[in-house]
DNA sequence: CTCAGTGCAAAAGCTTTGCATAATA
DNA sequence: TATTATGCAAAGCTTTTGCACTGAG
């Protein structure tokens, strides 16, 4: 197919790789990931998704982002609300700046982390997977506006 | 009363001094969050609630949860599940290491905090209100039962 | 052709809300 | 006594599941 993107083949062959079946909607709903930026949720997904595919069910969209964080290929983020948020795995540790105003999320990187990481685990005799550091506040479109 | 123990007295002030109607529900709740060393569900704090107070409800728990938030009595704590955590709000700061085995949460302090808070602070213009840093990963325990 | 994946509808957690009753200040 | 808080039941949201049909390999 000549109109198909170098993210979408790329998209397909991450798929393709862990032997999982590609159909349409998973290639669609990675592709919408992956240019979303992160953090997206599952409704916000679905309703993105269906305007390129208007007959996909919001449990695909539940069970593709299972399979997705099974394979490695997404991070499930829990942010302070009731749902989740979904953004690609990359290889870069970063972290999260969530504004209480208007939701935003920014990231940012802490070289420290890996240092903390070594601490930690010896410390607390534990064997670490994964690090988050999570800061909550007000961006400045918000500050502004709360004078 | 003089079987009221120091720690329930502590509370009674605590919700006093809020100006919020003093029920015997809500010391209850609020002197099991205490002694409860943190981390519980809404769940879990109903269940042991009722083995004090058998006819007290769901609904009370969470009602009670909002307010004990709002008051800055406890913090709601997101880890990786589908419900919410409670723990009393500590003036020490501290982080939590989650183990993915038995779902156990240990918490550690870490001094280095504050620096970051400052740096990122300044270099996305955001003002922080709260930091967190969770780590997952293995315990002693689960480490030894997976091999 | 076969089995994994999908859509739909229904169910299953967790949390919130409406309303009449009970309890605090 | 005047509200505020509670219990119960019902509803709301997000997420999961059962099942018959569809489509990828």
């Amino acid at each position: 197919m000549s109109t198909m993107s170098l993210s979408q083949e790329k998209n397909r062959k991450a798929l393709n790789r862990a032997g999982v079946r590609i159909t349409n909607q998973r290639a669609l709903l990675l592709a919408l990931i992956r240019q979303g930026k992160g953090h997206l949720d599952a409704d916000e997904l679905y309703r993105r998704a269906r305007e390129k595919q208007p007959r996909l069910s919001l449990s695909t969209v539940y069970r593709t982002l299972q399979i997705f964080k099974r394979l490695g290929l997404v991070e499930e983020r829990h942010f302070d609300e009731s749902h989740h948020r979904y953004e690609v795995k990359s290889s870069a540790e970063h972290h999260h700046l969530v504004c209480l105003g208007c939701g935003g999320v920014v990231e940012f990187q802490y070289p420290l982390a890996r240092y903390v990481k070594r601490n930690v685990a010896e410390a607390k005799d534990f064997e670490i997977v994964d690090t988050e550091i999570r800061m909550t506040g007000y961006c400045s479109k918000c500050r502004r506006s709360r004078k």
